[in-house]
DNA sequence: CTGCATCCTTCTTGATACTG
DNA sequence: CAGTATCAAGAAGGATGCAG
């Protein structure tokens, strides 16, 4: 293997090897969490998304939207009525994901400190500016 | 709690309603939780990094790898050997993200088929270019 | 071997305006 | 109300070359 194959490409091997990876990129936009936990309550509307992640644009809704419906994690119900009525929730699969989730958000809350000072201490020990001026 | 003062806000309050985006943007780029994983066998030096991640440029190898230092996810040994030596380390809080994603990992793999087909239906649903022509 | 700096390209996101 | 289209700004990432 010296080390050159480097031929076609490694996306393939990479996604194999790391699936974490896959949710994470299903998941990375800056959205898709917001809206999933947003939407966790129950089904809600295009408008109240908008304002329950408020600082979201009706663009960025729209496609993060519109990925989690390709992805079976969301489902879009039109209401044919006179003013349009959408309204999107969660699928059995997206509650799994959030459950999941949860995990993560007991690591963060767990570490969030220690890892602040961390940053902190490595700021401090990295960005000194000798300040004995 | 009402919850409505939707007055000013909104970064913070995110943040908060949702620690769960603070992991994820720590751990949003795209090589962190590749090297989380590469490292998760045991001290791993920056070269054997570069090829176990594979697809890493050097640039962002080593930038990624300041920021979990920084985060204190990652510990940094150098060995003052004739040709540098320098081995990272995943720390006792990064250990648990690695076992946390792993849950994430398992719902991906629980539902990669799924969510392929959800894709796949989707696709064929709304790009389908009526081909009766 | 490790790591940093610069340049350049690409993708994502935001702002806005318009339609059903 | 819901959604789409366009345009421009910005951040993330890749390629290279140099240095301790």
């Amino acid at each position: 293997m010296s080390q050159g194959n480097t031929g076609v490409t490694s996306q393939a091997v990479l996604a194999q090897a790391c699936p974490v990876r896959e949710v994470l990129d299903r998941v990375a936009g800056k959205w898709s969490v917001l809206i999933i936990v947003a939407a966790a309550h129950g089904p809600i509307r295009f408008t109240e998304l908008e304002r329950s992640v408020e600082g979201i644009s009706r663009r960025m809704l729209t496609l993060t939207l519109r990925n989690l419906e390709r992805d079976g994690l969301v489902t879009r119900t039109v209401h044919p009525t006179v003013p349009p009525k959408v309204e999107y929730e969660l699928t059995p699969v997206a509650r799994e994901l959030h459950a999941t989730l949860l995990s993560l958000t007991d690591w963060a809350e767990r570490h969030r400190v220690t890892i602040a000072e961390s940053r902190a201490a490595y700021d401090a020990e990295h960005r000194p500016e000798p300040v004995d001026a």
